[in-house]
DNA sequence: AGCTACATGTAAAGGGTTACATGATTTT
DNA sequence: AAAATCATGTAACCCTTTACATGTAGCT
């Protein structure tokens, strides 16, 4: 049930059309929770259902761009649902699924796809550093209140991802090259 | 695509019944691949029915148990599989998504959150290091060869996960604290 | 008028989750 | 004989993914 308050959050921090949402959550938001403009535009017509958010007054036919804003009902329902009580989801890691099997039936080829693999993640942790120096400085952190600090931790939780993947990737490539 | 190649693996460690299947994918690879019984029931059919594995002999009744092996057919597609291209799939993790709703809302009631799921975490943590002592103590490893060194992989990625998040949900404490 | 980009949507297929159903075996 | 447990399976629902369809606006 998180796409529905992912949505929220967005429109929150900027009321949007769909597919303005789509470009976002290809952008920021996609580093921690990825969707197709198909699950937002469905999505957005629940929220809207249930009266949640709303579109604009104007009344748009078809190809026409729909403007999407949230309503107090909408706010409320997502402080609700950051307290509530949720359990991790379980893992499911394929490419350590893949090391496993590689234990059973030999790694022939493995050692590619983990160099292609730890350079696309040594790629993204490049880009996470490069928007912490730009967006959260020490000094603008210093002064900056609680809502900058927990954006800064939404980054960092991508930073400390990207290093948690190189480093391992690194080990288990040394593993497979001896 | 991914329940398949974990259930051959699964299968090629040790030829096993549907349930006792579903046992193992809630201890040790249910680490990094979660899938209930009802997944793996289908999966099997569908397995069977590809001829990659096949149900030993005994025409079993319904609820008769019924063991499955690998077909060297199926051997073959794991190994196929390992050396594939797959792009890491796009991240969800919810507990972050909240805390970029908290930054857009305000916290109330995300500190208990953040830290039954830090005692969590705590927990799996020391689980995965026991067993890495139990199991991969510094002379085995040492003598062991790349299947051993392999599966100590696969443990170090449940290691290094676990790690992550208790560090990235200490620090939101802190903030969250302040 | 045709082309391209923008914008919203529909359809179908597959995986995952939850709840339930049924047969066989063991225990009391 | 009844109950509990083991074991396999069905059904319904939701979410995600992929491919396709349709309408609008601006440009040449």
């Amino acid at each position: 049930m998180s796409l529905p308050h992912a949505i929220l959050t967005a429109l929150l921090e900027k009321p949007s059309s769909g597919l303005e949402l789509t470009r976002r959550f290809d952008k920021s938001i996609g580093f921690f929770w990825s969707a197709t403009h198909q699950q937002i535009y469905r999505e957005l017509g629940r929220l809207e259902q249930s009266g949640l958010i709303r579109s604009c007054p104007q009344p748009p036919s078809r190809g026409q761009r729909k403007e999407y804003e949230v309503l107090p009902a909408g706010r409320t329902a997502l402080a609700d649902w950051i307290a509530d009580p949720q359990d991790p989801k379980p893992v499911r890691e394929p490419m350590v699924l893949r090391i496993r099997a590689a234990a059973a039936v030999g790694g022939r080829g493995l050692a590619e796809e983990l160099g292609r693999h730890l350079e696309l993640h040594v790629r993204q942790l490049a880009e996470y550093l490069e928007i912490e120096r730009h967006d959260f400085p020490a000094e603008r952190l210093a002064a900056g209140g609680e809502r900058l600090a927990l954006q800064h931790r939404v980054l960092r939780a991508g930073i400390g991802m990207e290093e948690y993947w190189v480093e391992w990737l690194r080990g288990t490539l040394a593993v497979l090259g001896d």
